[in-house]
RNA sequence: GGGCGGUUACCGAAGCAGUCAAACGGGGCUGACUGUAAAUCAGCUGGCUUACGCCUUCGGGGGUGCAAAUCCCUCACCGCCCA
């Protein structure tokens, strides 16, 4: 069994081990991404020490730069970024939808015209899946299309028929590959289908039981955060819940804000990752403990602009309740100064305590002692 | 001592009679960010006001003119050149 429940305490919080080829994980748990193999302004290194377990890479950028070919040369993504844990990627789906100005859909799969020199990237349902093991993936997740909210039932319907297909197809792909590489079950990278069908139960249900009887690894909840609001959210997610497989891991995709994240968890979701702790800190915004408990009734963090004028003085850490290499050592004070004067430890020290912020936050889920 | 040139908002810098509270940069302040085209983007930045709008500004003082940051006189300061 690649994913293990094990006790929980609380009625619906889902607690497990799942187990990649680059070692276990507890769960829940949170991803820290590395779209372009790297965490933007944190080492590897450091990345052990906030305590993540797993990161998150991207197989759109990864295509392009460096190019599968210099991950061959390396071996894969672990090697050449020196990252010795779990990495899921994503397949690009999301870029089908955050690119969808530079980018054309066709049944046979989704066409870009790149940002970086204008060349055209082909990506289909099989060769993400080739370009994700080339990569090393621990997690391979297959191609989709994530809509955009709003959208009609009819475009969510037929978006969903294309995702399904190449749900389909990229399944049968990576059996395919799996066998001619005789991959021992222990070095087998995991695949995770994704639901999607937009804000309707109709198709939501129906993405769910379909990739279902597929017989994924886990499953991934898609096209939520992407603008509706959080009610209409957690319906979408409720659906879901209560028709996916329960043995088997649930991703909620790009979520999300600390709340968002607990709030899933009690709702039985096991995986997330999310751009907020790592932007938000460049952007010189930083999460930090009201309470001790993420169970608590009031409001449980804070969030503070570091670059507002109101830290000029202030001597204290970011969060006095926080371990983590800045806030045992530097000040809001200067941290404000590190950002007003566009200093790149500001955004590396801000970066590592919103990951440790995360990180404290879903051992704290997970059952464990901080 | 003489001859030019300059002095504009926090800084730099346009504007050279009305459409000027004054372009544009920088700086400052505030906000946004949810499978990262994101060290990005947006707003504000003379005063009062939610807004309409009103009031005080373009080195100082004095003029001309319906109207002046823009023209004239004068003073102060800065720069370059000549003695």
């Amino acid at each position: 069994m690649r994913y293990v429940r094990l006790h929980s305490q609380h009625r619906r919080i889902r607690r497990g081990i799942l187990t990649t080829p680059h070692g276990k994980i507890h769960t829940p748990f949170f991803m820290p991404i590395a779209t372009r193999g790297a965490v933007k302004n944190v080492s590897p290194d450091e990345l052990l020490s906030i305590g993540a377990e797993i990161i998150l890479s991207n197989t759109y950028h990864l295509i392009q730069r460096p190019g599968l070919a210099v991950l061959k040369k390396h071996h894969g993504l672990h090697s050449f970024m020196q990252w010795d844990g779990p990495i899921l990627t994503d397949s690009g789906g999301y870029q089908v939808f955050s690119l969808s100005k530079r980018r054309k859909i066709t049944g046979e799969g989704a066409t870009f015209r790149s940002e970086i020199d204008g060349s055209t990237i082909h990506l289909t349902p099989e060769n993400v899946i080739d370009a994700q093991l080339a990569i090393g993936s621990d997690i391979i997740m297959v191609l989709d299309e994530c809509p955009p909210y709003p959208c009609s039932y009819e475009y969510a319907k037929r978006s969903l028929a294309t995702t399904l297909l190449w749900a389909e197809r990229g399944k049968r792909h990576f059996e395919k590959r799996v066998k001619q590489r005789r991959l021992a079950p222990a070095s087998r990278p995991l695949l995770f289908g994704i639901v999607q069908g937009g804000v309707y139960k109709k198709l939501r249900d129906e993405s769910a039981k379909a990739l279902g009887a597929l017989d994924f690894d886990g499953y991934a909840i898609g096209g939520l955060a992407v603008g509706e609001s959080r009610k209409i959210r957690d319906r979408v997610l409720a659906w879901n819940m209560k028709l996916l497989p329960p043995d088997k891991p649930r991703y909620l995709m790009g979520v999300g804000t600390p709340a968002d994240i607990v709030d899933a968890v009690r709702m039985g979701v096991d995986m997330f990752d999310c751009v907020i702790p790592t932007r938000e800190a460049r952007h010189g915004r930083a999460y930090a403990r009201i309470s001790n408990s993420t169970a608590s009734m009031k409001k449980w963090y804070s969030v503070m602009n570091l670059r507002n004028e109101k830290y000029k003085f202030d001597k204290k850490p970011i969060d006095p309740r926080c371990l983590c290499a800045a806030c045992s050592t530097f000040s809001r004070s200067y941290l404000r100064h590190l950002f007003s004067v566009q200093e790149g430890l500001a955004m590396r020290l801000t970066t590592i305590h919103n990951l440790a912020f995360y990180q404290s936050m879903m051992r704290e889920l997970q059952g464990l002692r901080l």
